[in-house]
DNA sequence: ATTATCTATAGATCTATAGATAATGC
DNA sequence: ATTATCTATAGATCTATAGATAATGC
């Protein structure tokens, strides 16, 4: 009974405790900030949840939007370096001749990976991230992070799209990132209306449909569509 | 002097009063809601961009989510019945054969149009819903007051495309809604990324682009996508 | 000797309620 | 006489800091 926990507690050194305790922090940060964002969680939740006094996390963090920060960062990288080298192969591959349908294959289908094969940990990054995008405090964040890799899909979609004026294809980027988050966000809600038909989890039928619908939405832009903007 | 701020207090019914005061309470929360989310927002932040004492909220809502429930529900009954009715009038003169995209032009132009006719406060709304879409108090409330106009468009899809499996009209829902509430949200990012070639408050250029963009990516979706999902 | 974790606590807010005051209503 | 608004305040959190204790490091 009173060596109830020792099962783990195998001895460790210093930094191997640091780091274990910093992964369930950031952990423990991303899932409910994932859920109800930078104001909807306390640091005593944090805490709570990995089974630690508050005050620790004032010992690893300066403060809760530093924690938030780090749990946006810890991930970031892993998710872009991936697309930016699928593309940078993609490129490789296709010479001159990149396809709309091809660039999104890569730039979603290389993402939905990641996270279908990693799990919740990473499904939830994908939420936290769909929730930031919505956010002040996370514009720059996605600024920071995410615009080298969108850019790089952008000049190739320019390629793809040669006559097609640049806003057309920025806007049609911002419908897929649009459709991305809300998969990302993962709410229920086409669960329920579809009355159990689809599911927000299922990642897998997302990535078997985004790209082709994306391609076929940005093909259709070319040609006239009234002066507005 | 001491009379400054008399030009408007021309004395006012009771009911008037409070007419006045709810609306302008409903719409300082709903501003402050919209950029900074339940949480983000004190109900001393409501009272105070009104001029008004913090209990006066409590005079007038049960709680702090009473009110964004309020805020919600004032502009929710308006935006649904103009879609409910236009796409009414569509089905009648379409007759047997409704479009893909004529059904989406009603569903997304009307809207479009309501927050561009009605500017500020309506973008307001626009930006509240699209937050509200991504959060866990949220979901009960789109489901409450937008499946109605949701659940009317699918079934006019439904008809466009009657080959198609029902999952994937739902899934291309599912992207709509998500370039939608991008859209609403007005995060500034698009306007970043593109160097000030689109802007995230141009509603007029999303709508000229939007309905097109998505009838083409629901076409997409027929033939094999694989068997996922 | 250094680093990880906890105890104690300050100071600031925040929501919410009770009850007083100042308007309009008849 | 009723309704709208404000004053005063309770009680609960929340973030953050200072300093104590309990581990690992050499």
């Amino acid at each position: 009974m009173s060596e109830g926990s020792t099962a783990k507690r195998v001895r460790r050194t210093k930094a191997e405790q640091r780091a274990e305790t910093l992964e369930q922090i950031l952990d423990a940060a991303e899932y409910l900030f994932s859920k109800n964002g930078l104001h909807g969680v306390t640091l005593r939740d944090v805490a709570q949840r990995v089974g630690v006094h508050t005050t620790l996390l004032h010992y690893y963090f300066d403060d809760k939007l530093s924690l938030f920060e780090a749990v946006f960062a810890r991930r970031a990288k892993v998710t872009s370096d991936r697309r930016m080298e699928a593309m940078a192969r993609y490129e490789a591959e296709a010479g001159d001749e990149p396809t709309v349908e091809g660039a999104l294959h890569v730039f979603l289908d290389t993402d939905f990976d990641l996270y279908i094969e990693r799990g919740e940990p990473w499904m939830n990054y994908a939420a936290f991230c769909a929730r930031v995008s919505n956010t002040p405090e996370g514009a720059a964040l996605m600024d920071e992070h995410f615009d080298p890799v969108v850019l790089k899909l952008i000049s190739i979609l320019k390629r793809a799209l040669p006559e097609m004026p640049e806003e057309d294809i920025f806007w049609g980027y911002h419908f897929v990132t649009g459709a991305l988050m809300n998969t990302f966000a993962r709410t229920g809600r086409i669960d329920r209306l579809s009355g159990g038909l689809c599911k927000s989890d299922d990642f897998p039928a997302v990535k078997a449909r985004m790209a082709k619908f994306m391609a076929a939405g940005l093909l259709a832009l070319r040609g006239e569509h009234g002066s507005t903007g």
